[in-house]
DNA sequence: TTAGATATGGTCAAATATAGTCAGAGAAGG
DNA sequence: CCTTCTCTGACTATATTTGACCATATCTAA
């Protein structure tokens, strides 16, 4: 069964395709106007579809001039590595746990020290929210942010 | 996907840079009859676009003989620059905000273009609590302990 | 000298244009 | 059935544009 979703699913792949940039800007009305659904619709395919674990970033500006870009992370022997790495990881990582892998990027030459120390300040407990739990959520966001930026640079390489 | 305001902007940014001197006078009224807008919306612009963060100063005077003054902040003492900041920041800063202040440590090399991306990975909305109070508070708290990191950097120079 | 006229720039809130979130209804597959 | 995926719409968040009203500096005439 085909669904609506993958309908727009490969009309966006196709759109990147054809851009030979593997990046596109679009407007999240036009295409909800070109596939008559609701423009949430677009957030559904683009929430599941292009997703960082996909090789996909996507970025947005709302208001006047708004926009939805997406862009593709090509694959690389680089890319297979740290997707392992985020694949290791669960749904939240701990001060320590986040440590060690930044102390593992700079072992493996994929980040400096003075990189990895910035980079620190940043995950650290002092910097984040007081909560427990979202603690390990939202550092666990972002260093899968970082990752997937990681392995575009990489592949620019 | 170009806004009025993104015109008037690179206008700006334009004449800064022709003038040589990072700085220059402007009469709000002769620019928005240029772009054919109301007068505040230049204020917009500038509200916006040249930000302490941005690394612009903006002065005016009203009145007969009034004017817009925009000075691009040039900085000697990276030290000095970034304890500016650190002070100058209030309790919260938006996401605009610290793209805007990675861009100027950037321009001004006190970190790469690499290490400003990684690093805005961290930051953005996409990697930060769903809570629209506390993203900038958390936001501004990473950023002062990167700067409070960079300053000690610098001390060892 | 000073009040009023004139010439600027500033503020703020509303109107408009987008995009995002979330919860629940509906559909498809086991 | 039960679960999971899809679809929808009400509500929210944010960026831009516009205009009514405010503040201040300078000039001019009494």
């Amino acid at each position: 069964m085909t669904t609506l979703s993958d309908i727009i699913e490969k009309y966006i792949l196709n759109t990147i395709q054809e851009s030979n940039k593997g990046e596109i800007l679009l407007k999240r009305t036009d295409l909800s106007g070109k596939f008559s659904c609701v423009p949430s619709q677009i957030n559904y395919v683009i929430n599941t579809r292009f997703t960082i674990e996909r090789g996909y970033i996507v970025e947005s500006k709302r208001g006047e001039g708004g926009y939805l870009k997406i862009v593709r992370i090509p694959v690389t022997e680089t890319k297979i590595y740290l997707n392992k790495i985020q694949e290791e990881t669960k749904s939240t990582i701990t001060a320590e746990g986040a440590r060690g892998f930044l102390n593992r990027l700079e072992e493996e030459n994929i980040i400096s020290k003075r990189e990895k120390n910035m980079i620190w300040q940043l995950l650290k407990d002092e910097s984040l929210p007081n909560d427990k739990d979202n603690k390990g959520y939202y550092r666990l966001k972002m260093l899968k942010n970082l990752i997937a930026y990681l392995i575009k640079e990489e592949e620019k390489k």
